[in-house]
DNA sequence: ACCCAGGCCCTTG
DNA sequence: CAAGGGCATGGG
């Protein structure tokens, strides 16, 4: 098991996949639910090690094991998505990159804002919801808002969620609100279910496709198999996967609901059970060479 | 005034 | 099936 230093929070913060955290005078903050994550970087300039120190409110001890997916055998998979060499060569360009275990609910809805849409804007609607529909929390003499509940976001009005700046999306949130209250949809029993079957559910939910789907497995359900494939790693693929060009996907065209099944099949097969690793570094890179937004 | 943004939904052919 | 248009909103 490898320590926590060797993760790069800044890297991993910041690279498109978890949207509610602030840096603040040299710490972090971050949004889980009902509960305020800080992480303050406490390197001494004598020392080469770096250290953070951990705070959270309410307490929750030992979170970051958690959040930074501790559990999982990181030079494993970093050893088994470098057998590909271009993603070997990507890989080793950004140690420490993570991917981050979200709050289920959190990170339906935050995806669900995310179609057809940019990250500042994202975070924008996302800080917007909370502060209209989650709880104060006062921290560090600052405020802070927890991610809406499920009931909050149930009851509230098309009006009162437009005004978040939701758009076309705001229907969106209330239907799967409302969908998921109803069936009593379990977080918990997705994690447990296979990733096919999981996404079958997730698709059921009205603004959810195959990318979303795809983005909340990944990133709250434990599924690093998944392989969320947006307009930047089709690019990517276009370019260095022959098998993908053989479907004659034209260069920077949408993708059909089921050309995408189709890749994303050939793509699981070809980098394996952590194909969702390999995407977190490969949309990194993508967007750093394209000059990134976020 | 245009174009774009971690897509999705709906309608046609 | 696939192709194509529409979609709220704000920034370049």
């Amino acid at each position: 098991m490898d320590s926590i230093q060797d993760i790069n929070i800044d890297l991993s913060i910041n690279s498109g996949q978890y949207f509610l955290w602030e840096k603040m005078k040299k710490s972090w903050y971050g949004i889980y639910g009902e509960t305020i994550l800080k992480i303050t970087d406490k390197t001494n300039e004598r020392n080469d090690e770096t250290v953070y120190e951990y705070d959270s409110y309410p307490e929750y001890n030992d979170w970051q094991k958690h959040i930074f997916r501790q559990d999982d055998n990181y030079d494993e998979i970093i050893y088994e998505i470098s057998q590909n060499e271009k993603i070997r060569k990507i890989v080793q360009k950004y140690p420490g990159l993570r991917i981050l275990r979200q709050k289920p609910i959190q990170c339906i809805f935050s995806f669900l804002c995310s179609s057809n849409n940019n990250i500042p804007r994202i975070r924008f609607i996302l800080r917007n919801l909370s502060r209209k529909f989650g709880r104060k929390i006062v921290f560090d003499d600052m405020d802070f808002y927890t991610f809406p509940s499920l009931t909050s976001l149930y009851n509230a009005s098309i009006q009162d969620l437009l005004s978040c700046g939701l758009g076309y999306r705001a229907r969106f949130v209330s239907n799967t609100a409302k969908y998921i209250s109803n069936k009593q949809l379990s977080m918990e029993y997705l994690k447990k279910i296979d990733y096919n079957y999981a996404k079958e559910e997730l698709l059921k939910l009205d603004g959810v496709g195959e990318k979303i789907a795809d983005c909340i497995l990944l990133f709250s359900l434990d599924k690093l198999e998944a392989f969320p494939i947006d307009v930047w790693i089709l690019k990517f693929l276009c370019q260095n996967i022959e098998q993908i060009t053989k479907t004659e996907v034209k260069m920077n065209s949408k993708i059909t609901s089921n050309q995408y099944k189709k890749i994303s099949k050939e793509i699981r097969d070809h980098y394996g059970r952590y194909s969702g690793y390999v995407q977190q570094y490969v949309y990194y890179n993508i967007r750093e060479e394209n000059g990134r937004k976020w």
